[in-house]
DNA sequence: ATAACATCCGTACTATGGTACGGAGTCAAG
DNA sequence: CTTGACTCCGTACCATAGTACGGATGTTAT
């Protein structure tokens, strides 16, 4: 149980100091007591394994292509008992990313064209727009 | 050679038509002569198919990850000489998405799992983080 | 015990890619 | 020859996801 301080866990979750703060204020991760209790200037907040599981969770789900408020969402639900909503959630992902790859493997398609087309020793202007035109 | 509105040419485009006019503010499209002549209130401005590719290319680089700044840079590049430097373009291009497609083909596994774990019948919550885990 | 550095917190600012508003001008149909 | 739809243009506003600032406080090493 390595108990860090607000830096560490933003290197473990590889964000920076200022974007935990920011998932905090979104409600994304929780903001420990201060130890000298509540009210006065109370001490350096501590972050467990737990803090950071959460953050690497929100990053992992960024790149699936889930928004933050989403990613609220499925925190929420990872607490609850709403599994058929965990399941759907899941389900649109996944189908977004289907879409989502196909479209970035097309691009993939006509950027070699490209790259091939301007990539001739040959002088002159390359067709850019129309290397794109055929999809 | 059809002719056409604002209105027009983002139909063709798939877009509305303020995104039409917020590409002419950052130089991607141009904007033709109004027929009336310059200054005074002049009339309503014409669009061709020339323009209509040029929207189109737009949106196709912009499914590809590249920027407005980097498809304007492209757009000069369609015009200009520096075969090479579209060459790099494109290939840098190529790297992003194919780390980009791997990363969103691991999403994707992660969330099929999440869809097994929490898509069985029996009550309870469903560990969403730890799904995500065992990346 | 003091310097150096980190934390805390509110507030403000940034980048990207649009979207909306409102008044004035234009144009085609009835 | 007016009505209604569309265009033009500047300006303002929006959502998303951060990033920066700065003063007060807390912690640690010398």
């Amino acid at each position: 149980m390595k108990e860090t301080t607000i830096a560490g866990l933003a290197r473990e979750g590889g964000v920076g100091v200022e974007t935990v703060r920011y998932y905090q204020r979104r409600g994304l991760l929780g903001t420990p007591q201060r130890p000298g209790g509540v009210g006065l200037g109370g001490g350096i907040r501590r972050y467990g394994d737990d803090d950071i599981r959460r953050l690497r969770f929100i990053r992992t789900a960024q790149t699936a292509g889930f928004t933050l408020d989403e990613i609220g969402e499925l925190l929420a639900l990872d607490a609850g008992e709403d599994r058929h909503r965990a399941h759907t959630l899941a389900r649109e992902r996944i189908v977004a990313l289907d879409e989502k790859i196909a479209e970035l493997s097309a691009a993939r398609a006509s950027l070699l064209r490209l790259a091939d087309a301007c990539g001739s020793t040959s002088k002159g202007p390359c067709p850019i727009i129309t290397a794109f035109d055929l999809e």
